[in-house]
DNA sequence: GTGCCTCGTATTGTCAGACAACCCGCCTGT
DNA sequence: ACAGGCGGGTTGTCTGACAATACGAGGCAC
């Protein structure tokens, strides 16, 4: 079964090969326990050395993955303990065709959770840079909203680089690279949310009133307009807040923001 | 120079080289940018082949440390370029000795905001076997008590599992890699501020506070009694909520939860 | 003198082969 | 029946070589 990776030669043979046995992981060629080829096998399969082989495992074990032991050989890792924070890895989900669907809940029940909490971070910390950065994000996506949204990424593109402007406003050295990590994984959410919205106007006024709050410097604000957010994407990914019993935590927050009395909560 | 790796044997070449040249560019024997030695020049200093040399190299690659380029060399990347959200990582941070003190403020700002809110989702999702687990890691902790602490770490390492059990009681798979990942990390944060404690059983109560919070299902009181645990920590660190911006974000919200009528807030 | 070209050197990437350390199942001797 | 040795298989390490690329020195034409 020759595979033939030397194809695309601008990248290095280790990566493609880990990029390859990853997708073969995420398809279920191997499952979580079994055993997958050993060194000499994945030699003849994909016609390179054996110090390219080892160097895909080891890419692959470093980011648990894979499990290899002396004398045994090498096993598939069960998914939960894949290192899901690791770029490479959410860019092997993202690129894959029919991510897991608990992932894609998974990721967005965190950002459903996490992004309020970011947004009021960042109206707190965000300097003028940051401000700039959403400010053209949302540029952009106006100039994007006229076309068709199905036919290119560019406006989900231009969305996801206002979610991590705001992850960077907060700039916390975790929350920032938590963005630059999720990056291809918020994409994945965002793309299919926008593909089934018919009406991209209100999204473009919820993430200006979010970037209004956080330029007002009124945390209490930005985590409302971002709950705001949040759930207008859960709405058109057709996820019912309640049905996983995360989403719906945050919003006791926003109802006490909006009762109580420290900031000016609009 | 002979650094003479082989003497420990339970661990793979590569990776002790990984973890060696680590700790010297965080001790600033290499600083960013800065040019590392030739693979070469490492076979010789380590006294290992040059097989093993590129395995830990390529270990630092794959995390961001380093970057290579063929014909030039390898090059040291800025911290911030760092995959700070890797066990690995965070492993070598939190064993150097003195880590950047503005990573551990990273690392404080983040939990200082991050936690609370994840005490409140684990009071929504958490379940028996979590609860466990808190109850557990509390027990130890009230029986190391009453050892001399800074002796050894084992009130630490407890009172690290139950923080971290309360990541996993999310039951979101983001979260519990976070808690994962940071687990050094947080040792880190920990054994500081129990080192600097002269009461426990302050601590010990308010984390009792805390499950109990939990156990009750009240994300409300769960919230703020995490924001007292953080509070109580940041005091023995030192570290003066306000000074670097993000620590008195949550502050609000705690207030308004104990203004607000939806949860029995203590 | 200056600018361009070429070639050599240095460095990482890849290949090939071999041995070492270790695990497992089989087989033999008691 | 059981214990121990033994051999095959797998990953870890070593060695040596060549390929691909980048940088600089040197020569050459103008």
């Amino acid at each position: 079964m020759k595979q033939s990776i030397s194809a695309n030669k601008d990248q290095p043979l280790g990566d493609q090969i880990a990029e390859a046995l990853g997708h073969e992981l995420l398809s279920g060629t191997y499952r979580p326990g079994d055993a997958l080829p050993t060194e000499m096998e994945l030699v003849e399969s994909f016609g390179v050395s054996r110090a390219s082989v080892r160097s895909g495992l080891q890419a692959l074990a470093s980011r648990g993955i894979i499990e290899r032991f002396v004398g045994q050989g090498t096993i598939a890792q069960d998914f939960r303990d894949w290192n899901i924070l690791d770029p490479m890895v959410t860019g092997l989900l993202a690129d894959h065709a029919s991510p897991h669907p608990d992932l894609v809940r998974s990721i967005f029940e965190f950002r459903y959770s996490a992004e309020p909490l970011v947004a009021a971070l960042a109206a707190r910390n965000a300097r003028a840079r940051d401000l700039v950065a959403m400010e053209d994000a949302i540029d952009d996506m106006a100039r994007c909203s006229s076309r068709d949204v199905a036919a290119d990424d560019s406006f989900t593109e231009h969305d996801v680089s206002f979610h991590v402007a705001i992850y960077r406003g907060t700039h916390n050295a975790i929350w920032r690279h938590l963005a630059h990590i999720l990056r291809p994984a918020i994409t994945l959410v965002v793309r299919r949310s926008n593909e089934t919205t018919e009406e991209l106007r209100e999204t473009l006024a919820r993430h200006r009133a979010l970037m209004e709050a956080i330029r007002m410097r009124d945390p209490a604000a930005a985590y409302d307009a971002a709950l705001a957010v949040m759930r207008l994407t859960a709405g058109e990914l057709d996820i019912a807040p309640g049905t996983t019993g995360a989403p719906e935590i945050p919003d006791p927050m926003g109802a006490l923001f909006r009762a109580g009395g420290t900031g000016a909560a609009r």
